[in-house]
RNA sequence: GCGGCCAUAGCUCAGUCGGUUAGAGCACCAGAUUGUGGAUCUGGGGGUCGCGGGUUCGAAUCCCGUUGGCCGCCCCA
């Protein structure tokens, strides 16, 4: 049994994993890349201020940190935004608008492992900086719909619940409520789903008992699932919530004309904490409810000027790795991964091994997959390995063969063989793998 | 941070009432097999029974602790 052991929800990548993981990093890159999208990347390691400035002195309980050699306060990221904000937000004024930025990395927090939640996981992030309109959300809403199509699931598999956490704040300000209020119920709100009235004890500890037809007007608001039946509440507040309405407009519009709106339901339901979002919030779920969320995001445009850059409005989603790769297994769309070379070599002897030397190392530069036994064994054993190694062909290197300057080509699939003159094996090879 | 369940070979698991040297299948390696296939046969490597302590003549088995895992709570940026 092994001495050392990897530490608490952290993961190892033998190749078979590293494949599927290879396999999501490459969909996800692909489809960023596709909607116009760059990659950048960014320090795992960093000030524990950054990460205190934006949530707050309790955050540090979640987070891998500690004091550096030069006495600094450090911790790996358990995010990328606050880091992104700091880029995008250093070079504001440089950047061609509009700034859609993505990564696909690392990230690290220190809490209890549960399924689809380890201490590091993956996330691929999608940014747009420099746009206020609801034209960046409509944007990012269908890189992530995209984002989860690409490996094949559909509407019936997943949904994105798509909120608005500034139309909570403009209802329940013409209900009369703070601002303190307003955040205590949407405290409420965002966990009334798992616990139904019990979610309002918060609010009544604070500030005593909702009124009761205050309460029945929230509890009707967060249950609307369409822009009808929110157009029909907001009707006759007129205003903001009105103004705000046709944001909503553009956006479902928007996605509508996109052929996305399957994918995506209304739902002032989701509210997503009480962290930086400004706007529009939207999660991502399995349609049967049995995961964690998908992924996440929302416009937050208060963010960057408060980590120190320029006033710059935002929007982003971070899709993470474990419970989408939960879902493609459950689904059946994480292929199997088999590596495969198209070349295998069977050899005889010590001087055949030097013949065949020299082409595999020619086929290899020349982009072949090739592969050969590294110690002399029996042919019969090396034919067995070539068959097992998945390879399209087998070079036959036997002392005959080489002694009568030619090279045995078998096709290992339907098993005829032919010989080629050794100065002919390297066209032989490139025209069948070019008819294949 | 709290609670429930679990831990025997790389993997899946068996192991009787506490009793001899802890087993099987799969996987891996080798041989049969220096010239033709995913087969078969034979053999091999691999274990501090998670770790530590206790009870006992004797512990994989019973007890306590601990570490790790799974599930749930808190949290989820």
């Amino acid at each position: 049994m092994a001495t050392f052991q990897t530490l608490p929800g952290f993961r190892e990548f033998y190749p078979e994993d590293l494949a599927r993981r290879n396999h999501v990093f490459r969909l996800w890159r692909q489809t960023a890349v596709n909607f116009g999208f760059a990659e950048y990347d960014a320090p795992v390691l960093e000030p524990l201020e950054l990460y205190k400035a934006k949530s707050g002195e309790e955050i540090e309980a979640q987070l891998f940190s500690f004091t550096d050699k030069g006495g600094r306060d450090v911790a790996l990221r358990p995010e990328m935004t606050p880091t992104v904000c700091r880029l995008v937000g250093a070079k504001a004024n440089a950047l061609k608008r509009p700034i859609k930025w993505f990564s696909i990395a690392e990230f690290y927090r220190y809490e209890r492992m549960q399924k689809g939640r380890g201490r590091c996981f993956n996330q691929f992030n999608a940014d747009i900086f420099g746009e206020p309109g609801p034209e960046a959300e409509i944007e990012l809403i269908a890189l992530l719909v995209q984002c989860l199509c690409a490996f094949g699931l559909t509407e019936q598999d997943f949904y994105v619940r798509l909120s608005d956490r500034n139309l909570w704040f403009y209802y329940l300000e013409a209900l009369g409520l703070d601002d303190a209020r307003i955040r205590a119920v949407l405290g409420a709100v965002d966990r009334y789903e798992k616990y139904g009235d019990d979610a309002f004890k918060g609010y009544t500890e604070q500030f005593g008992a909702l009124d009761p037809a205050l309460k029945e007007k929230i509890l009707a608001f967060l249950q609307i699932k369409s822009l009808a039946a929110l157009e029909q509440t907001l009707a006759n507040l007129g205003g903001k919530p009105a103004e705000r309405l046709a944001d909503w407009r553009k956006v479902m519009g928007g996605l509508e004309a996109m052929g996305l709106t399957r994918f995506v339901t209304v739902d002032l339901g989701v509210v997503r904490g009480l962290a930086y979002y400004t706007g529009f919030v939207f999660e991502a779920f399995d349609r049967k409810g049995e995961l964690r969320a998908l992924a996440g995001g929302g416009r937050y445009d208060d963010l960057v000027q408060k980590l120190g850059g320029p006033a710059l409005p935002a929007v982003g989603f971070a899709i993470g790795d474990m419970t989408f790769s939960l879902l493609l297994e459950q689904r059946g769309l994480m292929p199997t991964f088999v590596s495969a070379p198209d070349v295998y070599c069977v050899i005889g002897g010590e001087a055949a091994r030097r013949t065949a030397f020299a082409d595999i190392q020619a086929l290899r530069a020349s982009g072949r997959r090739v592969e050969y036994p590294l110690k002399e064994v029996a042919f019969g054993k090396q034919f067995k390995q070539a068959a097992d190694s998945g390879a399209r062909i087998a070079l036959i290197y036997g002392d005959d063969e080489v002694a009568k300057g030619v090279v045995k080509i078998r096709d290992l699939r339907d098993r005829s063989e032919h010989e080629v003159r050794a100065g002919d094996l390297f066209t032989v090879v490139r025209d069948f793998f070019a008819a294949d």
